[in-house]
DNA sequence: GTCCCGGCGTAACACAGTGTTTACGCTCCG
DNA sequence: CGGAGCGTAAACACTGTGTTACGCCGGGAC
């Protein structure tokens, strides 16, 4: 039932600082590796030396790999896609139908990487397949792949403002934290944004309701605490203290990691 | 300006039967490249090599390829995507921007033809492209590729948007469900074809009143409460939530996987 | 012309979901 | 130790939406 290669959830920054396998064909901008500021991208499958290879590339290309078993529950931090590392076709398919029916994978991006042989599988399986690498793989086309998927899958863009686990697309309403979407409500969105769009500024609660409940609002500013506590509380213990009481002044948005 | 090389519309019918330069490479489901019943693929592009060996792959991939100019008025029939088949990087580039702000192409899955050693030009440029494929590049990925875009961007032919269960025809007006037609009036159809367009995007009822009802429209927002609760009737209990409602906000269609 | 009818906009109502207020207890700091 | 500031929970009020019903309008049949 499993791929019995993989292990729990582990990263492999012992990886770091590996020389690519694929030696000169790894040409990264630098600047952009540091603005993805480390995204997950997950690795599964038994062919364990296509998987060091991939982990080393993606280092490189600024990503963090991270292997995991299916079985296992999703990483804490979402990651931005996931690649089928099989020895086969055959295998890639077990597995891409087992991730899609696993409750923390369904909705990640999957990306297969298959041999020109093998292409032809892909054929009446697109819905088990985001997206494909050919292999021999090169890193530069993986990177730009996994760019191109960001976009087109909604996770980055324009529209998407990005914060540690929090991405908030102003274009969709949707939420994500830690690739799980959030409900929220009117109210509890505009306030997330506002804060969000802003980090680490802080925002008294008259700013606040000025800013979210408009500025003819006359109401009591313990309606501000209230939101705050039901949005913390949505986005779960872990990451309740994304937004920081500042103590006789107001609110901000943590100062996430860069 | 001009693609120096390129000449006005013109199907290639010539190149039917000629052996694929690829050679065994080729290896095409029938039944698919027959239910494809010849759908057109534009290529274009100053690397007439290229240009060639796409138009002889792309017949025996069941599809039309059709050389288009850009200045050209664009074929009757609309392509389902559109390969650029240029001699360099920086010619690649000059097309794409020149294909994106031509009016007849703009919204054509555009598919690049790159060299590994060139794919760098691909970052920051992800708008100018929808996908693209790596040179040498095998037949059986390119349909791949074709097929997952037209997947992707939910076109299942020139004039047909797919989402999930659903089927517009926007040369037809004609609407399935799961195989079954649906009965729509015209703003029933106006109002889901401009929510089908974008899925996942929220309407506000005002965008919707403008774009669907007109910009001097002034009725109550109601009305359009009224046509969503029509659609979702007529869509049956199972898939009424293709529309979902965002509250205080305004519609939505689902983000359905294809 | 009149009649019929489908398509559309508006009004009304009930209710689930949300926003707001209040109350209380804890924590931090003078 | 005391008070201000804040977190938390629950109760309340009300807005927004789903739903139904009704009336108007325009086009086609006769």
């Amino acid at each position: 039932m499993l791929v019995e290669a993989t292990v729990s959830v582990q990263v492999l920054d012992e990886v770091v600082g590996m020389g690519s396998p694929m030696g000169g064909a790894v040409r990264v901008l630098e600047a952009e590796a540091i603005a993805r500021r480390a995204e997950q991208v997950l690795v599964v499958g038994d062919d364990e030396d296509l998987r060091s290879r991939l982990a080393a590339d993606l280092t490189v290309l600024g990503y963090r790999p991270v292997l995991a078993g299916i079985r296992e529950p999703p990483p804490s931090t979402p990651p931005v896609a996931l690649l089928a590392a099989a020895t086969g076709p055959k295998e890639t398919i077990r597995m891409a139908e087992e991730l899609r029916s696993a409750e923390g994978f369904r909705h990640l991006p999957l990306v297969w990487l298959v041999d020109p042989m093998d292409l032809w599988v892909l054929a009446g399986r697109e819905h088990l397949c985001d997206e494909f690498v050919r292999l021999p793989y090169v890193a530069e086309e993986l990177a730009a792949r996994l760019r191109l998927l960001s976009l087109k899958t909604g996770r980055d863009g324009p529209d998407v403002i990005r914060r540690g686990p929090l991405r908030l697309n102003t274009a969709t309403h949707l939420v994500m934290m830690d690739g799980r979407s959030l409900d929220l409500t009117y109210m509890e969105y505009e306030l997330l944004k506002l804060l969000a769009t802003s980090p680490a500024r802080v925002f008294t609660r008259e700013d606040i309701l000025a800013r979210v409940w408009g500025y003819d609002y006359f109401g009591g500013m313990r309606t501000v605490d209230v939101h705050v506590r039901r949005l913390r509380a949505k986005f779960g213990p872990d990451h309740a203290s994304l937004i920081q009481t500042i103590r006789s002044v107001g609110y901000r948005f943590a100062q996430v990691r860069s």
